[in-house]
RNA sequence: AGAGUUGACCGAACAGUCGCUGUUUUAUCGAAAGAUAAAAGGGAGGAAAGUCCGGGCUCCACAGGGUAAAGUGCCAGGUAAUGCCUGGGAGGCGUGAGCCUACGGAAAGUGCCACAGAAAAUAUACCGCCGUAAAAGUUCGCUUUCGCGGUAAGGGUGAAAUGGUGCGGUAAGAGCGCACCGCGCAACGGGUAACCGUUGUGGCAGGGAAAACCCCACUUGGAGCAAGAUCAAAUAGGGAAACACAAUGCGUGACCCGCGCUGUUUCCGGGUAGAUUGCUUGAGCCGUCGGGUGACUUACGGCCUAGAUGAAUGACUGUUUUAAACAAAACCCGGCUUACAGGUCGACUCUUUCU
RNA sequence: UGGGUUGUCGCCAAGCGGUAAGGCACGGGGUUUUGAUCCCCGCAUACCAAGGUUCGAAUCCUUGCAACCCAG
């Protein structure tokens, strides 16, 4: 964390296979009806974001490619208070229906709750 | 003014802040590969979709031929090619502009047409109609019954019944004859052709269905960028190229004929994870002048217009006819089909009114 | 992204152009002291959607919509 902006260079991301099954494996998990955000605390000194939204839940891909950007729109802006945790967003059906705002509300609040709980 | 027909186009715009992703330039670090920073400039569609066709490209197979299978189906042209497009013909719909059509062959053959009906394709004879032998009855006109023969006008069935209408003709009838229409054949004329017209002639024979099998003509090798190529930890063992070639057996990407293998010589790597590449300059776009009825196209000039790889276009604020539809590139093109808020322009038709 | 398969009552399913079997489930009745079993009756409700071919389509053709499988 050296940079003090707002930027989300290709290091914050999950690029391989092994790194997402490395989250999967055994995740503290926080979720509701619009995502499930999976997490596990990494090596580096940054956190990182993967997508998994499947394409069997969200059909349409403009509507698949509208909740990625929410997502990692949140996570850019909430970088700085997240250590160093490897989070897996998944998305849900109910996802599909509900306005952006109440979206970026659910992350908001999943991300904080995952920080809290990695720590303790 | 209203109602339509048709061709083409747009697909919210502008400004600011914070971000994402290629390209170029400069600077710094570095032996190099490259990394970082800054600046400039680029960054989803008319359908990017469905994957219904046709190609390019790549690998496999491949002397070539035959069979099968699949597709297409009026004619001519366009095109890299097509099941697409254009023009023409024929048939149908509409007052019209215009629109629609899987539109070859049913006398090459096989099969099918339930129920009903006499009969569903070699026509047949149920009720009728007509003639007539016999018998019975008789008011001597004829009637009835049962046979035989003629007939296809009428009846009823059915989705569909073996040319239609009229006149003649007949015992009753019948293309039996005639006229018109339809159909077939031939000649002539027009047209590249599909086809059209005129004349003559036959004398009516064989309904439907080929999106039943099929016949005829034409087309098609198989797979797909997750194709494939390069570098290359691990691991297992040989692998590759050239030349020659008889039999058996084996293999062979629809099948068969066919083809390949074994022997000799030469060379040395192999290929998983991963990385790089394929990856965007292309049957490209725009314009002008010619050619063509048109689809399209010769020549010339100009332009470079996404290339990601857990996968980029977003968020916030402000203004404007206001809360902006359908919808996201993943190797690339040409079509078709389907979805779509709202809007712009051109050409044409009909109705009403006015001049 | 590419390749392929399938859609028939609430569920499982048969159907080879001629008016949609069967089983389970469900409802009613009978048998039984009651229940199960068994028997009888019913189930107004089904061919994924829209066009076309045909006299007639679940079946043939075209287009679309869903669901599922495979490669990775």
């Amino acid at each position: 964390m050296s940079k003090s902006d707002f930027s989300f260079p290709p290091q914050l991301r999950l690029r391989t296979p092994a790194a997402y099954k490395n989250v999967f494996a055994q995740p503290v998990k926080s979720s509701d009806k619009y995502f499930t955000l999976l997490a596990i605390r990494n090596q580096l000194d940054h956190p990182r974001l993967g997508l998994a939204i499947a394409k069997k839940v969200i059909k349409r891909a403009v509507d698949r490619n509208t909740l990625k950007r929410l997502a990692r729109e949140s996570f850019r802006l909430r970088q700085h208070s997240l250590t160093a945790l490897d989070i897996v967003v998944l998305a849900r059906r109910d996802a599909l229906t509900a306005s952006p705002e109440v979206l970026r509300q659910s992350l908001e609040k999943h991300l904080l709750q995952l920080v809290k709980r990695c720590d303790s």
